[in-house]
RNA sequence: GGUCCGAUGGCCGAGCGGCUAGGCUCAGCUCUGCAAAAGCUGCUACAGCGGUUCGAAUCCGCUUCGGACCUCCA
């Protein structure tokens, strides 16, 4: 097994990975809340768990993948008062809650298809776990760190700071979250400021409730994840990820639920958080209005957007940077994924039809570059090293294949083996060709006809007609057919 | 106000005590009928000011600027 490092977000160091119980690995990483359509930020995270998914899969891990659907209890606005933002949806667009819950997570499978992020092994809801949430709030007031006033139970974050410690993850203390506690309504109920809702009740008007021992009422959004996590994976697992945004609160509230139901140490062993996307280095997000989806991206239909990217390119200029850092979006950058994306596929293909000379080529060492990779990707998922990396090998392909340099049988299986295992599997680059082009089927004509053209052209060539090969190289250029002489004839591509 | 991050060449973005990633852009060259592609070469940067060290983009302090979290957010 490779020696994986990872960035530890709750003790803030890089530590060696060590599963719980090899080969098995259990990742928990939190989901969309199913209310509108994903933006980009979103997509940013997703992807960032799904290298880290990927590559431990890559290195011989077989990990259970649980990333869940908030389909209940997360609410609008400052409060917890505020209405669920999914109920608010369904009354808005005069709708079932169910069914905005089922639109958006079909908008959402159908976003993490387009960019070639694996589905996890098991998607629970929050909406399938109201039992077991009822059970874990009955076991923590039982615990004592819970109480319930009018049909609604909160967490006594005072209490469970006592025996355990909160904020352990976010590195926050908690006299100093009293001070800055904001004087917000409707928190009258509520001992502490600090305590947060497990269960909350519903009034008659409210479109999405079960009955429970305190009334009927909906769980509140913290609690899922608890449960969900502890169900599948149990009560201690190695991995739990999410977006930064979701560290404190979120992410601190868990460990509190699930340390004051079990009564257990903390439940995780690995805290990992990406970070965020932004736009003029500001965080991307739908309250800054400055979000935009998947579908807006690749079309280019967007006020800061020049034109259109495919989702790969998209895809390959989220992994130039690391995941634990802030990535800035820009149409430049963009542009510069796009360029350098394409320049390294080329290679690949290039390199599935290079021919071996007898003799291994001494000063190139494929085995080293091989290690580089691994060693880029064990140092906390460092995808633009590794990057970086298989463009050094680009270089040797290219050669090779213009005939400057030769390579042996052994070097060229060892690249194909090298770029199958870094671009397909763990990076998860796809032809996008492949992905894309569904109406590839029915263009055999067009294929053929392109290649006659192709072969007039080169006629004209070898007749000097130089004006008429340029016209055919320039009309399908036009057409956005690319026609390129190598020196094994002309070819031609479209982009 | 509190807590915590960050400031790297024309742009994006790694590195985090010595060995000066990578991509894109730009310029020159090679190849080519011309292009394109590819290859080679060049543009040799680490916010500012101090300090520690034989040696600092990397460690420490201060200053300036930016951001995140503290409230829903991936």
């Amino acid at each position: 097994m490779q020696p994986l490092q990872i960035q530890n977000s709750l003790t803030r160091k890089k530590e060696l990975f060590k599963a719980l119980n090899p080969p098995h690995v259990g990742m928990y990483v939190c989901g969309p809340t199913v209310y509108s359509n994903v933006h980009l930020g979103n997509v940013r995270t997703f992807l960032s768990f799904d290298i880290i998914y990927r590559y431990l899969e890559f290195i011989g891990y077989k990990v259970r993948y649980v990333r869940n659907i908030t389909d209940v209890g997360h609410l609008v606005g400052d409060t917890d008062d505020g209405e669920d933002k999914i109920g608010k949806m369904a009354r808005l667009q005069k709708v079932e809650p169910m069914e905005i819950v089922q639109k958006y997570t079909n908008d959402f499978h159908d976003v993490m298809r387009v960019f070639n992020i694996l589905p996890p092994s098991i998607e629970p809801t929050a909406t399938g776990h109201i039992i077991e949430q009822i059970s874990s709030i009955e076991k923590i007031i039982e615990n004592g760190y819970a109480y319930e006033v009018n049909g609604n139970v909160y967490f006594s974050v005072r209490t469970f700071s006592n025996d355990y410690d909160y904020g352990e993850l976010s590195g926050r203390k908690i006299d100093e979250l009293m001070s800055n506690t904001r004087d917000l309504d409707g928190q009258s109920e509520k001992r502490d400021p600090l305590d947060f809702a497990l269960w909350k009740k519903a009034d008659e008007t409210h479109l999405m409730q079960w009955p429970s021992p305190w009334g009927l009422g909906f769980p509140g959004w913290h609690l899922e994840c608890s449960i969900m996590s502890t169900k599948y994976l149990g009560e201690k697992f190695d991995i739990h990820g999410g977006g930064m945004d979701l560290k404190f609160p979120h992410h601190e509230c868990e460990i509190a639920q699930n340390v004051a139901a079990n009564k257990c140490e903390s439940p995780v062993n690995y805290w990992i958080h990406g970070n965020m996307l932004t736009v003029n280095g500001r965080k991307m997000a739908k309250s800054e209005g400055n979000g935009f989806t998947p579908e807006e991206l690749i079309t280019g239909n967007h006020k800061l957007l020049e034109r259109g990217y495919t989702p790969m390119t998209v895809r390959f200029f989220m992994l130039m940077g690391h995941y634990a850092s802030t990535l800035d979006f820009s149409n430049d950058a963009l542009i510069a994924a796009e360029k350098g994306l394409s320049k390294l596929t080329k290679a690949v293909e290039l390199l599935q039809g290079l021919e071996p000379t007898a003799n291994e080529n001494l000063d190139i060492d494929v085995m080293e570059l091989s290690n580089k990779c691994y060693s880029a990707m064990n140092d906390d998922f460092n995808t633009p090293v590794l990057i970086a990396n298989l463009f050094e090998g680009v270089k040797w392909i290219n050669s090779a294949s213009d005939g400057r340099i030769e390579l042996g049988k052994d070097q060229i299986e060892l690249l194909k083996t090298l770029y199958k295992g870094f671009m397909e599997d763990v990076l998860g680059i796809a032809n996008e060709s492949m992905v894309e082009d569904g109406k590839q089927g029915n263009d055999d004509l067009a294929s053929n006809l392109l290649d006659l053209l192709v072969q007039l052209r080169t006629d004209a060539k070898s007749n000097k007609d130089y004006a008429g090969a340029d016209r055919i190289r320039n009309t399908l250029s036009e057409l956005g057919i690319t026609v390129t002489d190598g020196k094994d004839g002309s070819s031609w591509s479209h982009e």
